[in-house]
DNA sequence: TTTTTATTTAATCTTTTGATTGAATAATTT
DNA sequence: AAATTATTCAATCAAAAGATTAAATAAAAA
């Protein structure tokens, strides 16, 4: 009797699992979610989620493993392309403040997932690629006496550090530093200049371009 | 019958509890910790940890608690005195890097716990010292021309983002960048010469000293 | 020493939670 | 349409987990 609804939904029972999985895993993590809240939030039964995902877990590695492949894949693809460094820079700020903005919880959730569920998140990274083309460059670069000599590891903690920093220490940045959640969004804005200036400014002994 | 040993062990059941609530929480996450997980570790009975602390929510309350104020009692003591800035970012990058090295999993702890229990983070932090001292001192220098015109938060999202990050993505970056743990430990202690000198030569119009 | 209070324990309770079952419904194939 | 297969559901199970109890033990007070 009566069910004439789910009708203006062109959304399959398996997708609104995944996604709502995929809210819920990012906003609390692995063991703070339970599969009722799951099901709840995709407005579907229990059963449901097992018959399509057969466990929490395996919907679990699905779920790091997208936001994993979505982290990494435009590093990526900026890092191991061959443009000028100072483009990189300004263009790996530039992309992940926005995509960051979209997805505020992302970084955390990876970052703490890969420190209680490192052997899930290691086998995600297992194929993962390296970044060895901006090693590289950096090395060539340095050589020539264009930029300074240090490890390319320092540079990506100076650069992915100040960019996702903000996003992982929101709610406590806001309390110590006395701000609105508004006047936080505008600083997000402004980074995109600043992180790169500071970056290229201390990278590079004479200017780029 | 036989019980001789906790002869040798001058802590009283209170304390070993805590302090094994600590290390588990700290590790794990709310969330992910079991009373059972603490108790064990303590070596006690899971009622006396009821008996102690009433709740593993108190419980938890205390710990984070701690840990909070921990992480930012340095940064208030260093950032609200009045010593020059160049001399309060390196003490602040040396500082934590050190304590950090001891109690890595404390930043990825505190940040995580804090979007994933607001509440109790947030009635922690309400009773923190904001950070109106530095604001003051960066808005003088740079009306003397001193340094550079940006607001504080910037300051601290780079100075805080840049020496908290290698411990937060530890897992990450040792498989991105293709590193060991012992390279990687090696490079946290360049840091305290790098992160200073690249703040430094962004804020500073004229070379500080 | 006796009495009272504090601490610790084993056993147990209740609720939560991940997972399963078998029946009902919908979709697809023949 | 009939038969087969896929999907969804309500009800339920079993294990995990937070909390409690009452008794035993140790410590402190009288």
């Amino acid at each position: 009797m009566s069910q004439q609804n789910h009708i203006m939904e062109n959304q399959t029972t398996e997708e609104k699992i995944k996604e709502a999985a995929a809210h819920v895993f990012i906003q609390k993590g692995y063991a703070a979610t339970k599969t009722r809240d799951i099901a709840e939030e995709a407005g579907i039964n229990i059963a449901s989620l097992h018959y399509y995902y057969r466990s929490k877990d395996k919907l679990f590695e699905i779920v790091i493993g997208e936001a994993l492949r979505r982290f990494s894949q435009v590093m990526d693809e900026i890092f191991n392309s061959d443009r000028p460094l100072d483009e990189k820079i300004k263009s790996f700020v530039h992309n992940y403040i926005d995509f960051f903005r979209e997805n505020p919880q992302v970084p955390l959730f990876i970052m703490s997932e890969s420190q209680t569920n490192p052997e899930k998140v290691e086998k995600m990274l297992s194929d993962q690629k390296t970044l060895g083309k901006l090693k590289k460059q950096l090395e060539e670069l340095a050589e020539k006496g264009v930029i300074r000599k240090i490890h390319y590891a320092h540079f990506m903690m100076n650069l992915v550090g100040t960019t996702v920093f903000p996003f992982i220490s929101k709610p406590l940045m806001l309390r110590k530093l006395n701000i609105s959640s508004k006047a936080y969004e505008a600083l997000l804005e402004e980074r995109k200049q600043i992180i790169p200036e500071m970056i290229i400014n201390y990278m590079y002994l004479k200017k780029p371009g």
